[in-house]
DNA sequence: GTTTGGATTACT
DNA sequence: GTAATCCAAACA
């Protein structure tokens, strides 16, 4: 069941929390989110927003579920979904998948890497689903998107730590990644990494 | 026209 | 620990 626009007409905490344990489809490849970080329009100096006038003007221009993607430090694409609620606009940063299907040409654009590591960040995710700036104001929700999110009977229990790699507004507890899961960039403080003995 | 910093990754 | 590498914004 593909996610519509609807889901994504909430506040950006909320969006970022739900979409733990859903798909995300790419042509051949799909992997399950299990980390994500909301972004505020608002009163959240790490967000664009804040600093760059292009990214408010994307905020207005473009519709709830639309991808925003840009180049970080100069050599890596960031995934983000913009999310546009009744009382509160920002965006969901896509930072690590599980990979499902289409492993095999994952693997082929990043280099041979090993399974845990071919999505376990922002920038690899993007380089293994052939993600790029090409897509950025493209649509999720669209039904001719090639890029799109799906329902899961995902049951799973989701953790909450602070975002990682900002330096602004670093204290609020915005990244979300699935409990027990080894797929994530970075496990929460004090979160075994494999199985307790 | 030039400078600066950043939501990262890979390699040593 | 740090090099790689580019865009938007902020100066001048």
């Amino acid at each position: 069941m593909r996610i519509k626009s609807d889901f994504f007409q909430t506040d950006p905490v909320s969006a970022a929390r739900n979409l733990i344990g859903k798909r995300i489809v790419c042509q051949k490849c799909s992997g399950i989110i299990v980390e994500t970080e909301a972004y505020a329009a608002k009163g959240d100096e790490a967000a664009h927003t804040f600093t760059r006038p292009s990214a408010r003007e994307f905020v207005s221009k473009y519709s709830a579920g639309s991808a925003y993607v840009y180049l970080n430090y100069g050599m890596y694409w960031l995934a983000n979904v913009l999310i546009k609620g009744p009382k509160c606009n920002g965006f969901v940063l896509l930072r690590a998948l599980e990979p499902e299907n289409g492993i095999h040409l994952m693997q082929k654009r990043r280099n041979g890497k090993k399974l845990k590591d071919l999505c376990s960040g922002p920038g690899k995710l993007t380089i293994a689903m052939g993600m790029s700036g090409k897509i950025h104001g493209q649509s999720f929700t669209s039904s001719q998107s090639r890029f799109w999110f799906e329902e899961t009977h995902n049951k799973t229990g989701i953790l909450t730590d602070t975002r990682i790699g900002i330096t602004r507004s670093a204290d609020l507890p915005w990244r979300f990644l699935k409990k027990n899961n080894d797929f994530v960039s970075k496990k929460k403080a004090g979160e075994p990494s494999s199985p307790a003995p």
